[in-house]
DNA sequence: TGTTAGCACTCTAAGTACCCGAGTGCTAAT
DNA sequence: ATTAGCACTCGGGTACTTAGAGTGCTAACA
């Protein structure tokens, strides 16, 4: 158990080196306003501090810096969230200043406030495509053997897909195949598409169109496989570069890496969990990570639809700063999205 | 005007600078198998190369490293491009292997392949969009006050934009205004849409669909607007990191800023130019990239459209491997394109 | 008994001195 | 014209010193 005067000081040494980035030493931190007690009541302390595992020396007679178990200890109990200033708001608040029409536009451009405000980097990922429902379905031939495929959501997102038609094919029969596939897909979700595909509009093609064969597979292979990294989006990727606290370029280069890998996307963005999330150095799964922290939060669209955000930063990040940030601009972007969404 | 000996020392100090690096020394020189002259010899003959701002030191013991004027004429006197290794050409030739149906797979797939091959950076712009003539045109509402719009083209490419209704519109309306459009854009390229609408289209909506005022203008600010953006891919962004020319982080960060930064491009890849071309150090504009070099070539897509390709990397680039690449890859990729967008 | 002043000790960072080796320019011999 | 030889230069590594900030511990103090 920590007395008052540790919890004073464990705070006032996270505090202080998250905005100095350099060691805390007993001298300083005894002139500190708030603090009244001399240097080596505060050596003692810190000395105990430390055999708790919350402070650790860079060196025998250094001063301290936060261990991870300091750190975590510092965001769960002594993390206070201070007001925003006014001027941070505003420019939170600018993202919705011209009325974006898209989701997409108004995620890249809050993952792009995002890491000014911060000097961080921002990873977004926009609300799960798989969960949208097919608005309507075209198929526009190009050539004699290249149409596109292209589905229209509810929220007003597009994919869209080339495939080849087999030679020789009917090209009445491609009107054929459009119409029973708008009748039969349309109010389903992408999710389900492959699903219902194969399931009962492929008998019902069967019986309509000629050379359905070739034609279904190449175009059940165009939709079906999705353009996965196309959701996600950056802010501030060279912020990295800015940080005191990276100057090995051979882990920076690992870092971006990592960062930039659509396959790690999942280990960074946690996708299903709701609310804030803190982690902390080696609390990252990825090894890349291992001094970075990273707080997440998810924000919704509707009531199913889910998107999050990541910061990524030191782990000497000012942890009150960006948890209102995450917090107000979680909370903007749900009634924005909603409010878009529902077409109100 | 150089000697046949000063030839021969140029060529073999560049040579031996990018592939070690490290300044170039008389001694070491004179080691060189095909070099049969005294390092005294040599150092007279740099001297004089240096005297005439082909070489220079890096300071005043140091051995020789090539100026730019240096780099300049062996590139344009000295490079005698050798045939590429089997297994570079397998790699490349791998962008075609598995059958891609879209433009944009191929170049994002050359980007990465380029970046893999060169351990540079390689920046690849798609053929200019807004030559691509207009397929077929459709407008989706989503809500009460949204829709889509929709341009295919005949290259495949979709665009689409969230646009808004204005309220208490008729249904009816929006599509009779669809089929006005695309009975009269379809064939015109993008290009030219914007003079095209506003022209004759706007007469015919006119007396055909009720409230067309408001509709028009938010639709044709929808489709005016382009994603400039889109048409740009990278492969390789870290590479720089690897290179040991680059250790200023403050330098590293300009340069990728740069990079990334859309209206840059521009500067990077000449859009117009035709054929191979490379910009050494200061001979960029852009002074973040006074220390690279920049080798660009063309593509042709059909007969009209071209995109380009660059690889940026430090000044001691790899020129002859670098330029070897390029004109292969800038082949392939115009045959295969060529041969996608024909239709055969 | 908790707090503090004092002190010896430790370690980093910065500065200085030193030498080694690779390289140069110049001169004189070939 | 070429080259061997030599004095000189300079960067980079190693060793040593010093200043300053910080520590732990002991003993005095309220």
């Amino acid at each position: 158990m920590l007395t008052e005067r540790q919890l004073l000081i464990l705070k006032v040494t996270v505090d202080d080196y998250i905005q100095s980035a350099q060691p805390v030493g007993s001298n300083q931190l005894s002139k500190k306003p708030g603090i009244s007690y001399s240097s080596a009541t505060i050596r003692n302390e810190m000395a105990e501090l430390e055999r708790m595992g919350f402070l650790e020396k860079t060196h025998t007679s250094s001063g301290r810096i936060p261990s991870e178990k300091g750190y975590r200890y510092y965001v769960d109990h002594l993390l206070t969230p201070r007001p925003l200033p006014q001027q941070d708001i505003v420019q939170l608040r600018s993202i919705f200043e011209e009325k974006l029409t898209e989701t997409e536009e108004i995620i890249k451009r809050s993952a792009m406030i995002l890491s000014e405000l911060t000097n961080y980097t921002s990873i977004l990922l926009g609300p799960d495509v798989r969960m949208h429902i097919v608005k309507k379905l075209s198929i526009v031939p190009l050539t004699e053997n290249a149409a596109v495929a292209i589905i229209v959501t509810d929220s007003g997102h597009v994919e869209n897909r080339v495939f080849s038609i087999p030679p020789g094919l009917n090209p009445s029969d491609i009107e054929k195949m459009a119409n029973i596939l708008n009748e039969r897909l349309v109010g389903v979700s992408l999710n389900n598409l492959h699903l219902r595909l194969e399931q009962e509009t492929l008998m019902i093609l069967k019986q309509h169109v000629e050379h359905y064969g070739e034609l279904f597979h190449t175009f059940r292979k165009a939709v079906l496989l999705p353009h996965e990294d196309e959701n996600v989006f950056y802010g501030g990727k060279l912020n990295i570069l800015k940080q005191p606290d990276f100057h090995d370029l051979q882990k920076i280069r690992n870092l971006m890496d990592v960062m930039e890998e659509a396959k790690h996307i999942p280990m960074i963005l946690p996708v299903g969990s709701q609310g804030l999330h803190i982690r902390i150095g080696s609390e990252n799964t990825l090894s890349a990570m291992e001094d970075c922290s990273v707080i997440t939060v998810s924000y919704d669209i509707g009531e199913e639809q889910t998107g999050s955000i990541a910061i990524i930063g030191p782990k000497r990040m000012d942890y009150k700063r960006i948890v209102s940030i995450l917090d107000l601009l979680s909370g903007d972007l749900s009634k924005e999205l909603t409010r878009m969404f529902k077409g109100t």
